[in-house]
RNA sequence: AGGCGCGUAGCUCAGGGGGAGAGCGCUACCUUGACACGGUAGAAGUCAGCGGUUCAAAUCCGCUCGCGCCUACCA
């Protein structure tokens, strides 16, 4: 970095001027870099991996940006930060994007084989796999990239075999024979969570099954008609009247001609079609636990395409479930079986990823028992080892919690960690270990053949906090940053992620992954609609960071994050606004250097004098400078970026930029006292400095190249300290002090304004103070006055009357006049006085009701009383000196047109 | 079917027993040597509705009405 320090800055903001090369300086100066061997406390968040084929998008904008706000506030507090970052390896995902690659070249993952096409992913993530790591770096984001990871790399997946072993060897990893949900576009199997039920308008088929002996039929209903082809039975309530002599008796299958038993189990409603099921038992969940519980034989009718095989009579076989639909529907129409169908409005499964219909199938897939694992989860979030916030997702925490079941962890993928199990045909045993086996562990035949299958993506994401720190070892990284801080991230991957972690967290080490949960919302488009490639709504944030800069982007996440939690309608008007606010920003700055004469070459900032040296301005910026760094840092410790965000611009623009450099300038003016000068831009430099400092969390970029330009001590400001409140500077009399000349500069552009004054004419004016505070104040802020409210000059006057023709107005304490001859308009100022006595009739009016009111006097608090009070004091005695005013004004009508 | 959340200015949202707030937008005026990505002044609200508690309710409680979201094996 250069060490000259330019003296003025270009006029506009720009921030692709310096964005890329202040990130290269972090990173030079290993700024991001965790120390282990810090005695500093550790402060540890692990990024949300996001998928290794993943683009940036709003929400990892969003929930990055609030990471980094953190990670950068925390370093500047002086704590040892890590924020690991570093990417999953998306099994289903990456493997279709490899598979659609391939097809272009027209050959395909089988024709290649299984080495090969994992040696191919590899080679693809090596080529493009990163591209989500630059965007974040776009973002600014702070992690320490000398740790980042990936869930499929050797030490992690070590962790993942380790982790399967001991579950298998505790009982809570089994593999067996179950229903579960099958993606046959995907040919695998996917968990409940990864199942998104769609309502859709269906049908109820409602199908006559004959008796066997003759004597009518029984009727079943069912959304689902070619499934009838696998029945194997026909359920109805055990203490179902109608039913209760046919419980035993068997039907006929049409299309089919099977013999059906018809059985008892009291899972069926009775009250639901006409109270009788038709048992598929290979190809329904509920009818399989049936069949489990009546002994009904099991029969599996579809192939992993989810066509129908060869369990099925000749005509159907081949066919597509849907069209199988269909031959079905019609046959049972023409064999005069169909007894009705009614359009039905149902739930409909489709897969997460490709949107195709999920097909219930029964095949073998391994599981965890995650019950005990759930219940621990959710005692450690009764007892408090993890907090989430906001709090009310708790809630739905334990709900799903309470109602979990045992999670399908098998895939049948290439690409992915394979399970570690392995089969031998000579005797069967299964044969689970860390290490590849040479051989049974049952009967030593040699050889045995591992389970092509892989596991869930999320599976080795649960074990995310830990197995990126190096664990089964214990390293010091683990030992320091285990459990994690906090966790932040948006409450849509609550329980893919957050929960599974807690689990596993708990089960192998013994603690929770992370004291605190920050669940985010959702980011979505201008109309509050959830962004999606369908909907043709997503926004890039890389388009908005080129657009307005990485720094109006990451405030606009922070000023638009809810306490609630609530989503987050994505405005790029707003947006626009705070890039506006980034140029503001820049032009004081650009202000503050322009006017630092030889201040601007020291190289560190002058010493702010104290108070007995300092104008009443001056004690009143850093008295708001002290109170906003107390509060920004407390909006921080409670995750209230919005209360940090608005607080910095409500400081910087309207109190800063409106009032304080305002009143600095008559300071610096070329005829101010030199002493004057020099005081005022100590206090300018030393405030712009601390405020920059409190930015930068939210805006590194900006703060980076304004400080770099400023006198400053250190290499960055991402090094320096965050700023402590000057507690000394706290000065309740200034700021009472500067609002009453505040409020009396507001009141004489209320009347420019208002009587169509020509702005750039200057007025006099004359005023009275009743109160001793408010007559020094005014008398010594004289220049200051007559600067702001554009004044030719500011006489005290022991009195207002006999003046002639003039504007008037009230303060708290001070009567104000503006000699207007000759250019008065008595009925616009009339009218003016009486809007303002009817304003402030309307305000008192509240306050007099409640004094008024026994009640209130006995019951409420003292110091109520008395605030209401003062306040009906002011209101009122404002009132009458505008009444007095106004009659006085009556004698006056000279210069009325 | 259960659960959670939300209805405050035109829009997006803070606030949460004691003078209704912010940003953007809107109106009028203004190129004044930091900034027109700007300045000054202003208009704008039955705090969804009804009832209750309280001296006092936008805020606490109950009900109603809207709107979201999550979970669930209704064939």
């Amino acid at each position: 970095m250069s060490t000259t320090r330019p003296s003025e800055l270009e006029k506009a903001f720009d921030p692709s001027r310096f964005e890329d090369r202040w990130y290269a300086h972090w990173i030079a100066l290993g700024v991001f870099t965790a120390r282990p061997a810090s005695s500093r406390p550790p402060f540890s968040m692990v990024i949300p991996p996001p998928n290794v084929t993943g683009r940036l998008h709003m929400g990892h904008a969003l929930n990055n940006t609030l990471q980094d706000i953190l990670a950068r506030w925390r370093r500047m507090k002086g704590d040892d930060v890590l924020w690991l970052p570093g990417t999953d390896h998306a099994g289903i995902a990456t493997q279709m994007v490899v598979d659609r690659e391939l097809a272009r070249e027209g050959t395909s993952r089988q024709t290649l084989g299984r080495e090969a096409f994992v040696a191919r992913v590899w080679t693809w993530k090596e080529e493009y796999g990163g591209a989500i790591i630059a965007q974040l770096k776009r973002l600014g984001c702070s992690c320490d990239w000398t740790r980042e990871r990936f869930t499929m790399e050797p030490a992690l997946s070590r962790a993942v075999r380790e982790v399967f072993v001991r579950l298998y060897e505790d009982g809570l990893i089994y593999r067996d024979k179950f229903i579960v949900n099958w993606c046959p576009r995907c040919r695998t199997a996917i968990s409940d969570l990864e199942v998104i039920p769609h309502e859709t308008q269906g049908h109820l088929y409602t199908i006559a099954y004959p008796y066997s002996e003759g004597g009518g039929a029984i009727e079943v209903a069912t959304t689902r008609p070619e499934t009838m082809l696998g029945d194997t039975g026909v359920a109805v309530h055990p203490e179902d009247e109608r039913y209760r002599d046919k419980v035993g008796r068997t039907v006929i299958l049409p299309l089919v001609g099977r013999r059906l038993p018809i059985v008892a189990d009291a899972f069926v409603d009775r009250a639901f079609g006409t109270g009788a099921v038709k048992i598929t038992p290979a190809h329904d969940a509920n009818d399989y636990a049936a069949a489990q519980r009546t002994g009904l034989p099991v029969l599996v009718v579809m192939d992993e395409e989810a066509r129908m095989n060869d369990n099925v009579p000749a005509p159907y076989r081949g066919l597509d479930r849907f069209e199988a639909r269909r031959r079905v529907v019609e046959d049972l129409k023409a064999a005069g079986a169909l007894r009705s169908v009614k359009d039905h409005v149902h739930n409909v499964g489709r897969c997460q990823r490709c949107q195709t219909v999920v097909e219930p199938y029964l095949s073998t897939q391994w599981f965890v028992r995650v019950r005990p694992l759930a219940d621990a989860a959710v005692q450690a979030v009764a007892d408090g080892r993890v907090r989430f916030t906001p709090p009310h997702w708790v809630n739905s925490y334990n709900e799903w919690m309470s109602k979990i079941h045992d999670w399908c962890i098998s895939r049948q993928l290439w690409w992915g960690h394979q399970i570690p199990a392995w089969y031998c045909d000579a005797c069967g045993h299964v044969t689970v270990a860390r290490d590849t086996p040479a051989q049974c562990a049952a009967c030593g035949t040699a050889a045995p053949w591992q389970d092509p299958d892989v596991l869930d993506t999320w599976f080795s994401s649960a074990l995310w906090p830990f197995s990126t720190l190096g664990w089964p070892e214990s390293t010091p990284e683990l030992r320091r940053y285990y459990p994690g801080t906090v966790l932040l991230t948006a409450f849509d991957i609550l329980f893919f992620w957050v929960a599974r972690m807690v689990m596993m967290g708990l089960r192998f080490m013994g603690d929770v992954p992370f004291r605190r949960v920050y669940i985010t919302g959702l980011v979505r488009d201008a109309e509050g609609q959830k962004m999606s490639k369908t909907r043709g709504n997503v926004v890039d944030p890389l388009e908005l960071i080129a657009r307005h800069g990485a720094d109006a982007v990451r405030f606009t996440m922070a000023a638009m994050t809810t306490p609630g939690g609530a989503d987050l309608p994505l405005s790029e008007e707003r947006m626009a606004g705070y890039r506006a606010f980034a140029n503001k920003i820049w032009n004081a700055a650009r202000f503050v250097l322009m006017n630092l004469g030889e201040a601007g070459a020291a190289p560190r900032p002058p010493a702010v004098p104290a108070r007995d040296a300092l104008t009443l301005p001056d004690r009143w910026i850093l008295s708001r400078l002290a109170r906003l760094a107390a509060d920004a840092d407390a909006a921080l410790s409670e995750f209230r970026f919005d209360e940090m965000a608005n607080a910095l611009y409500q400081f910087l623009w309207h109190e800063y930029c409106d009032w304080y450099l305002e009143m600095a300038k008559p300071h610096l003016a070329a005829q101010a006292a030199p002493a004057d000068a020099a005081r005022t831009r100590s206090v300018l430099l030393h405030v712009l400095e601390r405020v920059l400092r409190l930015l930068h969390p939210v805006m590194p970029f900006l703060t980076e190249e304004l400080w770099q330009r400023l006198p400053h001590e250190g290499e960055s400001i991402a090094l320096a300290p965050y700023p402590a409140p000057e507690e000394a500077r706290r000065d309740d009399e200034a700021e009472r002090r500067v609002a009453l000349l505040m409020e009396v500069v507001g009141k004489i552009r209320n009347v420019r304004a208002e009587l169509n004054i020509d702005p750039g004419r200057r007025l006099p004016l004359r005023y009275h103070a009743s109160d001793d505070e408010a007559a020094r104040t005014l008398a010594g802020a004289r220049a200051v006055l007559i600067t702001l409210a554009r004044l030719e000059d500011a006489q005290e006057a022991s009195g207002l009357d006999g003046l002639g023709p003039a504007a008037r107005a009230v303060a708290a304490g001070v009567d104000l006049a503006v000699p207007l001859a000759g250019v008065l308009d008595v009925g616009s100022e009339r009218r003016r006085l009486e809007r303002e006595i009817e304003k402030l009739s309307r305000e008192r009016e509240g306050h007099a009701r409640k004094l008024g009111n026994a009640d209130f006097i006995g019951k409420a608090r003292p110091e109520v009383v008395e605030k209401v009070r003062a306040i009906h004091r002011e209101l009122d005695e404002k009132a009458n000196r505008l009444r007095r005013t106004l009659v006085s004004l009556e004698g006056t009508g000279d210069a009325s047109p």
